[in-house]
DNA sequence: TTGACAAAGTGTATTTGATACACTAAACTT
DNA sequence: AAGTTTAGTGTATCAAATACACTTTGTCAA
């Protein structure tokens, strides 16, 4: 394809930059939100903790990278992923002009633990209360996709992506609990949770071995993550 | 700064990009809300409508790329500036690989009437009900600044970036009708906000000769966009 | 000067949703 | 059979959102 002055113009070498995904992986283990770091071995900051990502290549989409980026590093593929925010400032890599689109993603604990069994390499979960010293902006990173998570939980029903199929009420109120980092009431919660209509009774039952009473099983009517509140977060008229 | 075995790994000529920035640039204009669009004057898409923007350069960060386009397009600085999303289609530029980072900014009545005087360039301002074709994916970026702009001003003090320093209640209610295109009750609206502690009296009256009692003008109090809502958006339980 | 006009400005009752709070039920273990 | 552990349930109170109509105040014109 012959480059016309537009394109010479506007397109030229100098203006070329780099760009990278950078991919915040939720999860929830040992009742703590954790998120999935792996260590570099390259400089700069070799030998540090950081997030899961890579070059966005010529050919694919931004989507696509964050999400090929993932199933590299982490074999988890079907995630739910969103988009964050782009980090451009430009002294933010050393090696030059380096833009990274930033994603979080949730999976939950069973594809987790499938994951945990095969994972030989580097990467390694860490509880976000206790981050290790982290390479680029990467921490601001996972502080921006905390903030977006402990948001969205309230009006979406994203939570869902972190548990298994089937779930008892109080595994969701866990869930909850652990991510905004507060108790709620179980009565409050429950109720307001079966009168959104997003919850199926499964008609089994939780036997987990323990010398308790079984809960109930329940899975979401929704695949998808939906919005809850139709009318928008808040008409304050 | 001599380039070590990781960077030409990583950063070799064939990932780099082009990276552009898009603005949406709001106003409200003769009670519509209105983005503002300049005429393309090179391929691809020439003679076409689309959205102030332009690449990154170098040396800045994409947030000041945005503000730099803006001034160059608009001559309009210290506006209220945000980022949206990031759109990285492999084929949303016909001349290659083009990512862009998109934002939304806001613009009040008083400049852009000082904007529009001085305007004899190719930028015209479009009702957002009443596009041209556009250019590129611009058509889609606009959709989504607009329903982050319904979403923003219902926890945010955003809209007041719309309106002049002093301002009547009316009009204020006026912009929340026309970006939500909706009509909302006079006393409900007038009690939310007084009780929101974001006005100020300044003891002045608005006389723009109609034949009508005169308003209070009111200021804000806060010179940031401010969030709503301490305690998150809905804590629903 | 006064009457018509036009937008500004004001209050209350009802409904809805959020919150606070404590006991019984069911299964398992010893 | 008694003890342990988590599941599961209802109501009263408080706060916020909604629905709704008339009076005030200035300008303009007859």
């Amino acid at each position: 394809m012959k480059k016309n002055f537009d394109e010479q113009r506007t397109m030229n070498h100098e203006q070329m930059l780099a760009v990278t995904v950078d991919v915040v992986l939720f999860t929830i283990r040992e009742r703590k939100l954790a998120v999935l770091l792996v260590r570099r071995i390259n400089e700069p900051f070799d030998g540090m903790w950081a997030l899961p990502g890579g070059f966005v290549e010529k050919n694919e989409s931004v989507d696509e990278a964050a999400l090929r980026e993932l199933q590299e590093e982490t074999n988890v593929s079907r995630v739910y992923l969103e988009q964050l925010y782009t980090f451009g400032d430009p002294d933010r890599d050393p090696r030059g002009r380096v833009i990274t689109v930033s994603y979080y993603a949730l999976i939950n604990w069973e594809n987790f633990q499938l994951r945990a069994r095969t994972d030989t390499s580097e990467a390694k979960w860490f509880p976000v209360q206790e981050l290790p010293k982290l390479a680029f902006d990467h921490r601001d990173i996972i502080r921006y996709a905390l903030e977006r998570l402990q948001h969205k939980i309230n009006y979406t029903t994203i939570c869902f992506q972190l548990l298994p199929k089937k779930f008892a009420l109080s595994e969701l109120q866990q869930a909850y609990e652990i991510i905004l980092n507060q108790k709620l009431d179980k009565r409050n919660f429950r109720k307001k949770m079966i009168q959104l209509h997003i919850l199926k009774d499964t008609g089994e039952m939780k036997t987990d071995g323990g010398p308790q009473r079984p809960a109930k099983l329940y899975s979401f009517t929704d695949v998808r993550v939906v919005k809850l509140q139709e009318k928008g977060i808040i008409v304050p008229f």
